[in-house]
RNA sequence: CUAAUCCUAAUUGAGCCGA
């Protein structure tokens, strides 16, 4: 809500009230965050006309928009100019931009930023290894991801629920369930505290590759440990289900996360809209359709393409083109 | 208010590219 919190900060000036530095991050971080970067990065030269210098947390919060977009030599940029500003980077500066190279996969510039960082005599925390492991896990290096979880007592970090289910991912999306049940072994002989996140996780690996009857006993693992499942879960459960054609227990699933009051989303829906597709139950997919509107979700291009999908496997052109229509 | 604002992990479709 930019517009709002522009709004505000114009409001604000009018009255008289001069912003401060702490009003002018919390602008530009709204501008980040709806991608409006260069809005952002104009606000600069005006903080420091109107009342302050932009400090550490203004540029980390430019930088980590800048991440999230990619944009990562604009990214570069920005850390240097802060540098010549002589602000020191933080902990989240570096973290950041290390997330940032990681997820456009550059992973050697990961690293420097990392070894980096060491130079300036801070040490790699929690999220430096997490953000790390997630890297490599996504370009399919799990022995260097293994490495860096091993490395990490060194360091005296523990790993949280965030690297294991990161670490668990990594396993799962390369086929290796018995990677991540080994993992998830690890976790519970040590008695840790395993989040619905991380089980979700878990129950997504155990899904995709159509281990059902081993999801299901995990699930019973988790709500044992009075865990409460949450709707990522019941679609997570409701899509393995829909991938092996299963719709009878799609919207057995379904209707236990009715009872137990979790609101359905698009998500729900589409999944299960998947599984009769595929199933050739079109028309029962259509009649979800109706469903949906009736719960006051609106159906997103993912619902109408798996709906045009299933009339087009099953050579109804037609309706596929009038739910065409229907979309635009 | 202010030990305030900034960093990491999960669920749905088709197509395209690649093997």
């Amino acid at each position: 809500r930019t517009d709002k919190a522009w709004e505000i900060f114009s409001e604000m000036m009018q009255m008289g009230i001069s912003p401060d530095v702490f009003t002018f991050n919390k602008v530009i971080q709204a501008f980040c965050t709806e991608g409006k970067l260069e809005e952002a990065s104009a606000l600069l030269p005006r903080m420091e006309q109107m009342c302050c210098k932009p400090d550490v947390f203004t540029y980390n919060v430019i930088i980590n928009g800048l991440c999230k977009r990619r944009q990562m030599e604009e990214a570069g940029r920005h850390f240097h100019e802060m540098l010549n500003r002589g602000l020191i980077p933080s902990h989240i500066t570096y973290n950041t931009l290390i997330d940032g190279y990681c997820k456009s996969g550059n992973l050697e510039q990961a690293f420097e930023i990392r070894d980096r960082m060491r130079g300036q005599g801070l040490v790699p925390n929690l999220v430096t290894y997490n953000s790390l492991i997630n890297g490599l896990c996504k370009s399919a290096r799990m022995e260097e991801a293994k490495g860096l979880l091993t490395e990490m007592p060194r360091e005296k970090l523990v790993p949280d629920n965030a690297t294991y289910s990161i670490l668990i991912d990594g396993y799962s999306r390369l086929g290796d369930i018995r990677g991540a049940l080994e993992l998830h072994g690890e976790m519970v002989r040590k008695g840790f505290a395993i989040s619905v996140f991380t089980y979700s996780v878990l129950l997504n690996g155990l899904c995709k590759e159509g281990r059902m009857r081993a999801a299901e006993e995990i699930l019973k693992e988790m709500m044992g440990k009075a865990l409460v499942p949450n709707k990522i879960v019941y679609n997570t459960l409701i899509d393995g289900y829909s991938r092996l054609e299963n719709t009878e227990a799609a919207l057995r699933v379904h209707q236990e996360m009715g009872r137990r009051g979790i609101i359905p989303d698009v998500i729900t829906y589409n999944a299960l809209m998947k599984g009769l597709c595929r199933g050739h139950k079109i028309q029962e997919a259509v009649e979800l359709l109706k469903e949906m509107y009736g719960m006051g979700l609106v159906p997103d291009t993912v619902t109408y393409n798996t709906l045009i999908d299933g009339h087009a496997k099953i050579g109804n052109i037609q309706e596929g083109f009038r739910l065409l229509e229907e979309m635009q």
